[in-house]
DNA sequence: CTGAAGTGCAACCATTGAGTTGCATTGGTG
DNA sequence: CACCAATGCAACTCAATGGTTGCACTTCAG
């Protein structure tokens, strides 16, 4: 963990970027930090209704996903936004669509045989 | 959950669809429908590793994030893909990104005085 | 009608996750 | 130097998840 400085992790598997991204809380800190910039723990800390350690174990999720980068400032800790990895977890979701769209065209090119042949939703 | 025939769900929350997508087996089930089309459980199950029940549970998840649609057929149950979920997760991601940007445009914007333009990614 | 295939339901177990608290450690600053 | 603020580390609780198995129930087919 807090030996990535600021090196560009290869790709965090998709596991854990959607897994991040579940969390009600955890999308609330990317927002936040995408919004107001970069930010302490301690200082998210103080808008949210938990204890900084569950700040901090969420920012560490993140960074694990490659959300959330930490810079030592001094003897504080920023944590920024790094909207990146988010590219890979839309191709997926994309990929999937256009599957799905071509299997869709040739659901389309069947003739429609009378009774609703099952998987015939519109 | 098997009350719903076919019609669309409102729309899910954004937890669920990305905690739905958040695990392989899942992803693996849905790329599997959307690829092969529609299966039942049963069928599903013979092509991984786990029970026939794991496999309803996950797919009972996949429903709830409206990723999965069933329907009866005789005796069986077929669960079909349905995309249509993932436009919202994008639409958060993207959200995030271009706000990211914007930030990033008055970052570059800003004259560099001196200390950190540090977030000055790519 | 009887049996087998396919589902549904429930109990159970092991592991992970979210959150807490307490204390040690590091780093500015009066 | 001495103090205070911020972080780091560890232990603990409680709930949710992913997986299992066993059994009851429905439905098609011989």
């Amino acid at each position: 963990m807090s030996g990535v400085t600021a090196a560009a992790l290869p790709d965090a598997p998709l596991d854990v970027v959607f897994g991040a991204l579940a969390d009600p809380t955890r999308r609330a800190l990317v927002q936040r930090l995408v919004v107001s910039g970069p930010a302490s723990a301690t200082v998210l800390a103080s808008s949210f209704p938990f204890s900084r350690q569950a700040v901090v174990k969420h920012l560490q999720a993140l960074e694990t996903a490659g959300l959330v980068v930490a810079q030592r400032v001094g003897r504080e800790v920023q944590y920024r936004a790094e909207p990146a990895p988010m590219a890979a977890a839309i191709g997926w979701m994309l990929d999937s669509g256009a599957a799905w769209d071509r299997r869709i065209d040739r659901l389309r090119q069947r003739p429609a045989r009378g009774a609703r042949s099952a998987t015939g939703a519109n």
